[in-house]
RNA sequence: GCCUCAAUAGCUCAGUCGGUUAGAGCACUUGACUGUUAAUCAAGGGGUCGUAGGUCCGAGUCCUACUUGGGGCG
């Protein structure tokens, strides 16, 4: 079946809302936070550690996945979730922020782009309607339109041939989009440019998704910048269909994209800042190398209820992450993911109780201090 | 006892024919990281060049003695 939301309760302060996405694997609340797991995998971790984090929803990429171990590996596997053992929801990335992040390594056409693969050089051709076969093929829950993440900043006029082109592309994809119980999603972009965000939105909206997502943010502008992309757009998306901000997992960032009205949010931050040593807390990030932690024996945060703080403490988890020990890089992982879905939660509960702004400026007055 | 080789950053080592402010890797101390090319990248601190003399305009570099260590011969 295709992802439907349900609303449950609109914030009578800001734009934020509380909802629920039905998805062939069960029904989760909205706004949620969705891990990354590029290569069909949450780097370090095992089903169980995502299931103990609360994750629901979570990530893995085309293009990857394309690469190796290839899309019909997968498929003969029986799909991704029998591949990776995860019987969650999983949304597939389009490899469109790739024409981005390999921004040296690539051609772009109106057919599609030509990418020269990061692992040997080979010239790769990635096409809209190839990258929705593809997903097809691994047979995810919710596929993502392929479209250009263009970088920071371009000129209008560029930015406005590759918002066309984006558009062209979703509708491409979507012609030969044929999996039934695979959800696809389109992508508003339009860089800071007010009227090009509001023309993609709407044109993308008129395309018919089954969920929408805002596009081509945090790709260096600063954060006003970023959150004016947000206004730009979001109010153009239609309410019943789930709205998803990419490649966001700033604490701050999904505060102020829920009370923009933003559902869902990923991010490499929580799994790639643990691999770096560091650790989310409601003070702010710490750094885990910093000599302060050496004989710090109590947890990364107190009474954090993830399974590292329950059983760790931040001079043994500093040790391994000095003697770069992978249990160090997992332990943060689970905490760093934790605090996300933890700060999902209670966003949820604060929109509940009708107190999100309240909630959203004490969190970031401890956050920021 | 004799011969020989070595001694440069916390560690392992570069250092040209004697010539500008003696370098690297690791370690250490910090910082960065937003739809993963990233368990990565960047910056910083750290030196009586074993000690004492000598030659020279100038010595980590050449000479002498000593100290310590390795190897060899007695």
């Amino acid at each position: 079946m295709k992802v439907k939301y349900e609303l449950v309760k609109k914030d009578s302060q800001t734009l934020a809302r509380r909802g629920i996405i039905h998805t062939n694997y069960g029904n989760y609340a909205t706004p949620m936070f969705m891990p990354v797991g590029t290569l069909a995998n949450v780097k370090t971790l095992v089903k169980e550690e995502l299931l103990a984090c609360h994750s629901a929803i979570i990530l893995s990429n085309t293009y990857h996945l394309w690469l190796r171990p290839g899309e019909n590996v997968i498929n003969k596997a029986g799909g991704l979730h029998k591949f990776m053992n995860y019987d969650g929801p999983i949304l597939t990335d389009s490899g469109g922020f790739q024409v981005f992040s390999l921004a040296l390594k690539k051609d772009i056409l109106e057919e599609g782009v030509i990418f020269k693969s990061h692992l040997n050089g080979e010239r790769l051709f990635l096409t809209p309607e190839l990258s929705i076969q593809i997903q097809n093929k691994l047979d995810s829950d919710i596929a993502m339109s392929f479209d250009e993440c263009p970088p920071y900043p371009v000129t209008r006029e560029y930015m406005e041939k590759s918002v066309e082109r984006t558009l062209r592309w979703a509708k491409r994809g979507k012609d030969v989009h044929c999996n039934e119980r695979q959800s696809l999603f389109g992508i508003v972009q339009g860089g800071e440019f007010a009227d090009l965000r509001k023309k993609s939105a709407i044109e993308t909206v008129k395309l018919d998704f089954d969920g929408y997502s805002i596009g081509g943010t945090s790709v260096g502008e600063d954060k006003k910048t970023m959150y004016k992309m947000i206004d730009d757009c979001i109010s153009y998306l239609p309410e019943d269909k789930p709205r998803y901000l990419m490649g966001v997992g700033d604490p701050l960032d999904i505060l102020e994209g829920v009370t923009r009205g933003v559902d869902m949010f990923d991010c490499v931050m929580p799994t790639r800042l643990a691999r770096h040593g560091n650790a989310f807390t409601h003070c702010g990030k710490i750094n885990l190398k910093n000599l302060q932690f050496k004989e710090d024996f109590t947890p990364l945060e107190d009474g954090c209820d993830c399974y590292t703080c329950k059983n760790y403490t931040k001079s043994y988890i500093r040790h391994l992450v000095t003697c770069d020990e992978t249990l160090g890089g997992r332990l943060l992982s689970i905490h760093n993911i934790r605090f996300l879905i933890k700060l999902t939660e209670d966003i949820r509960e604060a929109i509940s109780k009708d107190n999100l702004l309240e909630f959203k400026e004490s969190f970031i007055k401890n956050y920021t201090k």
